[in-house]
RNA sequence: CGGGGCGUGGCGCAGUUUGGCUAGCGCGCCUGCCUUGGGAGCAGGAGGCCGGAGGUUCAAAUCCUCUCGCCCCGACCA
């Protein structure tokens, strides 16, 4: 390719709409242009470098016996009605209908689609396993799309599922699929650390996410300092703890507090100078509708994931102000737990807690020396609460430790949730009739390359790993108009063109700087730079866009040294 | 959806508070000269319904109303 050819066009200063890194050089280097809010072209460079990274990700899958398939965009909506997802997904899901008024989606992901296809054409265990993959496009109306690739509305996804006859078979296509994708990060030049995780709206127990740990992170991830735990904040675990004699205080008396315009744990502590750990928060919810309590202590946060699951309810969602004051007889923020006629669930932090301040259950009023057993009883202690950096390892006695992670990928177990409710069943060896074992495996590959650009780049642009690189060298002639010079680099060109390489020659009639900034900002691994000096000594110059590691190489030995560096890298 | 900020040539910005000449600057772009080891220099040039629609006014980028788009924080989220 020809740099005067390349439609890349690289910018000198950054585009106002980028916030991170990898969304500013990806503007400036001339990979990406936005189209709409969280809709993005991909320009020649950035594809090819979005090719390099599915082609790994094709190979991996391959490996472990999957079978690429694509699968439709636009999807219809009586399959997610079956799934009863339809509503479920909700605002986020793209809709729209045909001529005659037929309901369609843009597919957020492609559960129901791949079940119905299944469905209809296996029938027998010896079918199994199966395994099919896809990469696609995906389309998900985010509430609030950001950074880039890092979070779009439409984004490049691979996904593969499996479809097993029994539990083994899917833990073996799990392990299976869990590897590979260390494999695929590796060779993306990416460290990506699996973590547990939650599974949100796609279901399934067991699930992890490999994150690559990075300032730009959406997600907490807490590890520990001494094991390999590692896990999203929003799953960590906390350490479940006894009532301890040895801890009890004396219980002082009850008392009846007024505390005007104070109602957050911030204003209290402050207004009853007590520390917000001796304060005990009471969260009002509404599972499948009716109240419950939950009590947390003042400097904690409550995980309404982990609530939801110990309570065992379909939907929980914070009680509005209306409910608040039937259920406590006071305004939001006065919430206690003494005298409270609901359900009410404490946070295991609570346990060990004496003379705390809580709400009165009336206007403008606290109280304090409020004490366990006592004073109010709960239905159970529970890990409730948001697991923070600091915390201790639930698998060990070490501590937790927090980093901002980018999660590139994720994979579940499924079950038969899907193949369940869409019928999808095989016949086992003695003719029973079962659902199939379903397993889904997800790669965001723009977000992969956004967090590839992360963790490879410098002051002066972007720094590509050889293996997802647009192209692995650029011949620059210091001077295109003079003759030697050109000559020079037009044969290097074509010798590793012969030799496989994947090489660009910038042709322009620019001044050097400007060529080497161009070359810098868009990261070509390996920078050949031709000048009349160095030829007079029968030499080129090899740079290394990492190290800035300098080689002056004989002319005819720079393809097999450019040859040894591609190979050394991949 | 709540809070904050921003829309002025391709990119980055000034001008808006206090309405007034022909709407500016830097970069990029085109032509010529010159230059060629880290985003040179000189000369000439093209390119803007000031996001859009209404309104106020002798006069609107500037004031008012509505609207669209973009960015950040939050709620939310494979």
């Amino acid at each position: 390719m020809l740099m005067s050819q390349l439609y890349s066009p690289t910018l000198r200063e950054t585009p106002a709409e980028a916030e991170i890194q990898s969304h500013k050089l990806m503007l400036r280097a001339g990979l990406l242009r936005r189209s709409a809010t969280g809709i993005y072209t991909y320009l020649p460079l950035g594809l090819r470098v979005l090719r390099k990274v599915e082609g790994i990700i094709r190979e991996e899958m391959d490996a472990i016996g999957g079978q690429e398939v694509l699968l439709p965009i636009v999807q219809p909506a009586e399959l997610w009605h079956e799934t009863g997802r339809w509503s479920d997904y909700g605002a986020e899901m793209f809709r729209l209908q045909d001529r005659n008024g037929r309901q369609f989606c843009l597919g957020p992901t492609h559960e129901e689609i791949v079940t119905a296809l299944v469905r209809s054409e296996v029938r027998s265990y010896r079918q199994l396993p199966l395994r099919l993959y896809q990469i696609q496009n995906k389309y998900r109306d985010e509430i609030r799309p950001r950074f880039g690739l890092m979070r779009g509305r439409e984004f490049v996804m691979k996904d593969m599922y499996s479809f097993d006859r029994d539990e083994e078979g899917l833990d073996k296509s799990y392990w299976d699929a869990y590897h590979a994708y260390e494999r695929i990060f590796t060779r993306c030049g990416l460290e990506a650390r699996p973590v547990e995780a939650d599974s949100g709206a796609i279901g399934g127990d067991v699930t992890h996410e490999f994150m690559v740990l990075a300032d730009a992170g959406e997600d907490l991830v807490l590890h520990c300092t001494t094991c390999s735990y590692a896990a999203n904040s929003e799953r960590a675990e906390g350490v479940s703890v006894k009532r301890d004699p040895a801890l009890a205080q004396e219980l002082k008396e009850l008392t009846e507090v007024a505390t005007p315009n104070a109602s957050t744990i911030e204003q209290i502590s402050a207004f009853l100078q007590v520390r917000p750990q001796d304060c005990i928060k009471t969260l009002i919810y509404l599972a499948d509708g009716k109240p419950v309590a939950a009590l947390i202590r003042g400097d904690h946060e409550l995980n309404e994931i982990k609530f939801q699951k110990f309570l065992g309810v379909a939907t929980l969602e914070l009680a509005d102000s209306i409910t608040i004051y039937e259920t406590t007889g006071a305004p939001v923020g006065f919430a206690g737990p003494v005298g409270l006629k609901i359900p009410l669930y404490a946070d295991y932090a609570i346990v060990n807690l004496y003379n705390a301040v809580v709400g009165a259950n009336k206007d403008e009023h606290h109280l304090t020396n409020a004490n366990l057993e006592r004073d109010f009883q709960v239905e159970a202690f529970a890990d409730l609460r948001e697991t923070q950096p600091g915390d201790p390892c639930p698998r060990c006695s070490g501590t937790l430790e927090g980093a901002r992670g980018i999660e590139v990928g994720q994979v579940f177990k499924l079950g038969t949730k899907y193949s369940s409710a869409l019928g999808a069943t095989f016949l086992q060896e003695d003719g029973t009739e079962t659902p199939l074992i379903m397993g889904c495996y997800g790669i965001g590959v723009g977000r992969t390359v956004a967090a590839v650009i992360e963790k490879n780049y410098d002051e002066d642009g972007i720094i590509w790993p050889m293996s997802i690189a647009p192209y692995h060298v650029i011949v620059v002639p210091v001077s295109i108009k003079d003759q030697a010079q050109a000559e020079a680099a037009e044969k290097l060109y074509q010798e590793l063109q012969a030799a496989g390489v994947e090489v660009v020659l910038d042709d322009r009639n620019e001044r050097p700087g400007v060529k080497f900034k161009d070359a810098d900002l868009i990261g070509f691994p390996i920078r050949v730079t031709i000048g009349s000096k160095s030829l007079e000594h029968g030499q080129m110059e090899v740079t290394i866009r990492r190290t800035k590691e300098k080689l002056n190489v004989p002319i005819d030995e720079v393809v097999a040294t450019i040859l040894g560096i591609i190979k050394d890298g991949e």
